[in-house]
RNA sequence: GGGAGGAUAGGAAAGCUGGCCAACUCCGCCGGACUUAAGAUCCGGUCCUUAGUGGUUCAUGGGUUCGAAUCCCAUUCCUCCCA
């Protein structure tokens, strides 16, 4: 017998595993599992851990109930962070060369290199398999790949081949952010300020002033019935400039910034603001208004021109009264056009008095403006002479007339600034026109795959509806870019195709991926991939035979049972993949996904983990310090696959100690051989229950369930179990077949302790291929159960009696019912209406003339029926069990617990006042 | 702002097709046994009260019902996604 040590059993069970699982097609049933494959920028965190372990313990389970199982690994390098990260280390960036140093602790040669981004990714790629070797996982390496191999680009080749046939890639024009001075758009990570602005749509409103248009952009279309003025910054340099033909008056900055959206622009002179203040202009839904002078207007906003709106616009509204109490403009009224609910006539003058603003430097201005808009938007209602139309319907309607009647253009602008390039220029939209889109609004596209939708098993069930509105909310999404890592989309080899389009069906491609290498990747033609996945024939095919030999992996194992992601890729990937298959595979059915488990997040220590925080607890570290068993224990016990969970150290040493006290029991017992006797009836029938119970679970991917039921549903019976058999007695030969059973139902969890223990207690081969244990219904002993039941309740009571007077004992009376009270037990629990079962009782003779005694029983026995669990009730109902039997059984046992004599007594005889409150399953404790 | 999910003991978490529910279980903490001691292990306790009982609780407020943690409405807060 050995010593509990984890780190030997790891080093053990690696040696044995070492092309364990490597599964090729075979006769037996297949089961299909695979993960959303990491992007190996980094180190692994222990909350990448859960992601893989999960998918592992599932791909355990179906091994051993004999299934054929494919849980393959790749790995996702397309993209442009990675760029940007070789980039930053390039320029010497100080906070990422300490992340990439000192967190995740690439040694300084290594990181030399990382100026290369492909090295970055190949260097973590290797990472994560070790540390996924490490943690156990049972993958099949073989088929391991990155996603700018050769021969994977050819695979997407034919992969969007098939999408552009079907009509879904299509060519637009689309806003994105972008430098002047790198000429390039830029990402996320390209940005030294403005991360998070996002692009938004202004609207233009045209107004005419003499031959000139002078364009406002605003949010808000419909509140042009409620413009009294325009504003203008006396201070800025305006511009006169040709914009496609007509004259507009824009600010200097916003003439650049049209110049790029798709606008051909010709500045012809400059204008100061002082000079347009006090001019008059004119749109024909608001009539003429004047500009007038604001200092808050901003020359790099939008067109650095503004519209007034003072009835619902703050800003506007504190602007104006400010004039105003200079004694200038007194004549200008704001005008109202939207009712909403909770605010007076002019809503922005109700909310700027409540809030009791002084000015417009007010620093909750901007609050204040925010609360109007959506308080508008939500609930606001035209007024009836302007349609009378919610503003959420009206500002849309509003914004077509003006682009269709009266010159109004779109314009796009960031929603806040600055947003600063990291060559430190100042980025602006753009809008590209050789920007190709996947065409996810398709309604027929759509269709298919909501139909589909239907077919899946989506776990937890819950997540459905959010599937569902992704599909119906979907828009077109644009797929290429120009930097980054990728395959070039061969409808323009300049750009590439974008990570999250590239990476859809690669399912199908695990198939086949350690094969492939054994062709050239020149010889991968479409036709090649269209007769191994669709098994169209073709003269032309190159190398048939190792083809077939791929067509026929395919066929084995397509489509995948279960595929696993956090949630945070259901509005993404997870539905985009479905799309994908959809038209790929069209007309098989067949061939499409049949699942998905959907994970919830990882918190540390309470918070969000995050690497760029430092907020990370590396996967490496927790397997050096815990062990991968108590690693992998620990994040399937602590909450189920769905819910978030959260990573504390000082919790997880506790699972560290409990799968020692898994080892070191079994081996204890194992080599027990005493007479089996009546608590093993009751022992090895409670262990019936925990294999159905943990096999339910896992097979509803429930790893906290199966957990509970597996370790801690066993370990306590086993406490009982030895405690009924007292200090000596050291069990009975059943113990083995417990033991076995037991280290196959935690394999999947700890597979390092298990495969050690499997081979201590003489399991043959590896216990990661042995049979998963199956509940045997002739072992079920319901009898025994009641008993053990009967004996434990009776225990615990003496326990609280004892604990509450006090006193020490001398003798111990358990007075048991007397039969007419087990037919009252019987009559009530079985009676079909429990408000007259008192009456039924009494109409019995021999009831009646036990008097008041009877009633009183069987109120009490009532309460006791709604306060036992039914699985007691019902069988007591139907079969009593000879209490005296088990007590005398059990008497030894009980005078062994408390130490003194125990006498068991039918409660009429035993002579005690207290005895008559003696009930079924219930006796009657005397104490003296 | 829109959508989805959630809020139960010191922490995590079950229960959530309405009555069996002071609430499985785990961790933590407290007490006891064993031990030279520590650790491990075992037993018990951990809202108030109590001869094994009874009471008050399930984010907040309201409603449906004979009866609600469980159903409905509103509010607050949290998480994820989209804008």
């Amino acid at each position: 017998m050995g010593e509990f040590n984890l780190s030997k059993f790891e080093e053990e069970a690696h040696e044995r595993w070492l092309h364990a699982f490597e599964p090729d097609p075979g006769n037996k049933e297949k089961f299909y599992i695979n993960v959303a494959f990491p992007y190996p920028s980094g180190a692994m965190h222990v909350g990448h851990g859960r992601t893989y372990i999960v998918p592992d313990v599932v791909a355990r389970f179906w091994r051993m109930k004999g299934r054929q199982v494919l849980f393959p690994m790749g790995f996702h390098v397309t993209g442009a962070p990675v760029v940007g990260i070789s980039k930053r280390i390039a320029n010497k960036d100080e906070k990422t060369i300490r992340l990439y140093r000192d967190l995740y602790r690439v040694p300084q040669n290594v990181l030399d290199g990382f100026v290369d981004p492909l090295v970055i990714v190949k260097h973590f790629a290797n990472e994560y398999q070790r540390v996924m070797t490490d943690c156990g996982l049972s993958i099949d390496w073989r088929r391991r790949f990155i996603t700018v191999d050769p021969s994977y680009s050819k695979f997407i080749e034919w992969q969007w081949q098939h999408l552009y046939d079907a009509g879904h890639v299509i060519k637009g024009a689309h806003p994105v952010r972008y430098c002047t001075v790198d000429d390039n758009p830029v990402g996320d990570h390209d940005l030294l300020e403005g991360d998070k602005a996002e692009v938004i749509k202004f609207t233009m409103i045209m107004f005419r002033y003499g031959d000139a248009f002078i364009p406002c952009a605003t949010l808000r279309p419909e509140t042009i019935h409620g413009v009294t003025n325009l504003w203008a910054n006396p201070t800025v340099t305006y511009v006169k400039a040709i914009v496609d033909g007509k004259a507009w008056i824009v600010s200097k900055e916003a003439a650049e910034k049209l110049a790029l959206q798709d606008h051909t622009v010709g500045i012809r002179e400059e204008i100061k603001g002082s000079d347009l203040v006090d001019k008059t202009v004119s749109h024909p839904l608001c009539g003429d208004v004047r500009i007038l002078p604001a200092g808050f207007v901003d020359p790099d906003m939008a067109s650095g021109m503004v519209m007034s709106v003072p009835a619902h616009a703050p800003f506007d509204y504190i602007a104006l009264r400010d004039l105003q109490q200079q004694g200038k403009y007194t004549d200008i009224k704001p005008v109202p056009l939207i009712k909403v609910e909770g605010y007076g006539e002019i809503p922005a003058q109700h909310a700027v008095e409540k809030a009791g603003i002084k000015d417009q430097l007010d620093p909750r201005m901007d609050a204040l403006t925010q609360e109007i808009y959506s308080a508008e938007f939500s609930k606001g209602k035209l007024f009836e002479k302007y349609g009378g139309k919610p503003v959420r319907v009206a500002r849309d309607e509003v914004a077509e007339l003006m682009t269709e009647k009266y010159d109004s253009v779109v314009m796009y602008e960031f929603d806040q600034r600055p947003v600063v390039c990291r060559c430190g220029n100042r980025v602006r939209v753009k809008i590209l026109h050789d920007q190709w889109f996947l065409k996810y609004s398709d309604p027929a596209w759509k269709q298919e795959v909501s139909d589909h939708l239907k077919d899946m098993d989506l776990v937890p069930p819950e997540v459905r509806v959010e599937f569902d509105r992704t599909v119906d909310w979907l828009k077109d999404w644009a797929c290429t870019r120009r930097v980054g890592l990728g395959t070039r989309f061969p409808w323009d080899k300049e750009q590439l195709i974008e990570p999250l389009s590239d990476s859809t069906v690669y399912m199908a491609y695990y198939t086949i991926a350690h094969r492939i290498h054994e062709i050239d990747s020149k010889l991968l033609t479409p036709e090649v991939f269209d007769y191994i996945f669709l098994g169209k024939e073709n003269r032309e095919l190159p190398e048939k035979k190792k083809l077939d030999a791929m067509r026929k992996e395919f066929l084995y194992w397509y489509p995948y049972d279960f595929r696993f992601s956090a949630k945070d890729l259901i509005s993404n990937h997870l539905t985009f993949q479905i799309f994908h298959h959809c038209t790929v595979f069209e007309g098989q059915k067949d061939k499409l996904p049949k699942g998905m488990v959907v994970f919830g997040m990882g918190l540390l220590n309470g918070a969000k983990m995050s690497s760029s925080k430092g907020n990370v607890f590396l996967l490496e570290d927790a397997v050096t310090e815990f062990g991968a068993d108590t690693v992998r224990m620990f994040l399937m016990g602590s909450a189920e696959p769905w819910q978030d969970f959260d990573w504390r150290n000082e919790l997880v040493l506790s699972t560290k100690k409990q799968i020692e006290r898994f080892y070191n029991t079994v081996s204890d017992i194992r080599n027990a051989n005493g007479e089996p006797g009546d608590i093993d009836r009751w022992l090895m029938s409670r262990l019936q229950a925990h294999i159905a119970r943990t096999t339910d679970a896992l097979d509803h991917f429930q790893t906290r369930q199966a957990l509970q039921e597996s370790y801690f549903g066993i370990e306590s019976d086993l406490k009982w179990y030895r405690r009924r058999l007292g200090k000596d007695a050291a069990g009975s030969r059943e113990l083995h077949t417990l033991c076995s059973v037991w280290t196959r139902l935690l394999a999947p969890f700890i597979p390092f302790t298990a495969e050690t223990l499997w081979k201590e207690i003489g399991g043959e081969g590896l216990v990661s291929f042995a049979d998963w244990p199956v509940a045997n219904p002739q072992l079920m002993d319901e009898k025994a159960e009641l008993a053990e039941e009967l004996l434990l309740r009776t225990v615990e009571d003496i326990e609280s009696i004892l604990k509450l007077i006090q006193m020490k004992p001398t003798a111990i009376t358990i007075a048991l019912a007397p039969a007419w009270k087990h037919d009252i037990f019987r009559m009530t629990a079985t009676a079909a209406d429990k408000n007259t079962v008192v009456k039924e009782i009494m109409k019995d003779e021999a009831m009646r003339k036990r008097g008041k005694a009877a009633t009183d029983a069987a109120k009490q026995v009532t309460t006791l029926i709604h306060r036992l669990p039914p699985y007691v009730v019902e069988p007591l109902a139907r079969d009593p069990i000879d209490e005296k039997a088990v007590f005398e059984a059990a008497k030894n046992f009980l005078e062994a617990e408390f130490g003194v004599a125990v006498h068991i007594a039918m409660a009429e005889e035993s002579g005690h006042t207290k005895a008559a409150t003696a009930l079924p399953f219930k006796p009657a404790i005397v104490i003296e």
